[in-house]
DNA sequence: AACTCGTGGGC
DNA sequence: TGCCCAAGAGT
């Protein structure tokens, strides 16, 4: 700290004094987990705005605390319960380590610093920095996206934001901003400036409060900044799914494993997908809705005798995945409307016909599987 | 260091 | 529509 370069002040208040200020005005003061601002709640807030904006977060927040108002009711709690209240939030390992953190705190305590919030699981740099500062009002350094872009725009900062180097700036230009007073109001300061100021696209200048010595705003980058490298293409994968339903229109649901995507969810099992790679690791067909638990008692019992199956294309954003669904349906007699792309079968002519389908291995295998268990 | 892991929204 | 990204962490 002490090593750390004078900062350039040109006449006036500092940066955390003029950021302070506009926070006591223009901040956002009502956030639920800021009242009451407790060790539990703030930490259940960071890992849930990991990679998260706060209007999403909200619902899925006040729903948690309603049902686990202290740290004890989540330690307490079955894996399966935080999990449902997780769904559709998006990032469940969040959920798996947040659970085995409760576990650790509830027979630990609650710890009062960085190195023992970084221990526990899902807990790293940033969130530790910010549970510290905003339950603690201790001194630390945050560094999430939002204070790297206002770093990155207020010092001039051009090298590419993925680069180590690049965060060890800012880090360090971060701290020097960091007073050694109102840590928790000054943290909520630098994250609400980014988040409704200094935004990603759009950011108004006019309304911020240490726009003066903005080197981006000086040199006209703001728009440019932070820099990034150019993106890789980003690989598109084949992978295969299953939608099982029985004439009634219900839906079968299978746990997916407690690791990976959608770990530990119970899910629909087109959602489970099968990718080329594990097929072709696998061919045995273990591997079909990876390796998971097919529900012990199914939200049906399947009484048909045939089977429809039908390709649909599905295409995931975020990684480009192009999925295949198989979609079986479980009629009681095979039905008159075949079409190319929807075919019927009698299950028990599965075994005879699936080698002529094409259809992936681990789908083919446990279609088999399927004709051959159900009392057919 | 590079990759994985969700979802919803902006433009 | 396609692409980018948002209060990151784990491997």
């Amino acid at each position: 700290m002490t090593n750390q370069p004078m900062v350039a002040v040109l006449n006036g208040p500092d940066f955390s004094e003029r950021l302070l200020a506009w926070f006591d005005v223009h901040g956002r003061h009502d956030l639920p987990w800021q009242k009451p601002r407790t060790a539990y709640r703030v930490w259940v807030s960071e890992v849930m705005l990991q990679q998260t904006q706060v209007v999403t977060v909200i619902d899925y927040f006040n729903r948690f605390m309603a049902r686990f108002p202290k740290l004890e009711d989540l330690a307490d709690a079955p894996l399966d319960e935080v999990l449902a209240l997780w769904s559709g939030l998006g990032y469940y390992a969040r959920a798996r380590n947040l659970h085995a953190a409760a576990r650790v705190m509830a027979a630990q305590g609650i710890p009062d610093s960085l190195a023992h919030w970084l221990a526990l699981p899902g807990v790293g740099a940033s969130t530790a920095a910010a549970i510290l500062a905003q339950a603690f009002d201790t001194p630390a350094t945050i560094l999430d996206g939002n204070v790297k872009r206002v770093m990155a725009r207020h010092a001039g900062i051009n090298t590419p934001i993925e680069q180590a180097a690049t965060i060890q700036a800012l880090y360090y230009i971060a701290k020097r901003h960091t007073p050694s007073t109102r840590l928790a109001d000054y943290t909520q300061a630098i994250m609400d400036l980014g988040a409704t100021v200094c935004t990603r696209s759009q950011a108004n200048c006019a309304g911020c409060p240490v726009s003066q010595d903005c080197v981006a705003l000086k040199t006209d980058q703001v728009a440019h900044l932070p820099a990034r490298r150019a993106r890789k293409p980003i690989p598109t994968r084949q992978a295969v799914f299953i939608h099982l339903e029985d004439e009634a229109g219900r839906i079968m649901l299978i746990r997916r494993p407690p690791s990976g995507i959608w770990g530990g969810l119970w899910c629909l099992p087109e959602y489970t997908p099968v990718r080329a790679d594990d097929i072709e690791a696998a061919p045995s067909a273990d591997c079909l809705a990876p390796r998971a638990t097919v529900l012990s008692k199914w939200s049906f019992a399947p009484q048909g005798d045939a089977v429809q199956v039908a390709t649909f294309e599905h295409r995931f954003t975020h990684y480009q995945l192009t999925a295949c669904i198989e979609r079986v349906r479980v009629a009681a007699h095979a039905s008159p409307q075949d079409t190319p792309d929807r075919r019927w079968f009698h299950r028990h002519d599965l075994p005879e016909v699936l080698p002529q389908l094409g259809l992936p291995r681990p789908i083919a295998r446990f279609l088999a599987d399927y004709a051959a268990s159900k009392g057919g």
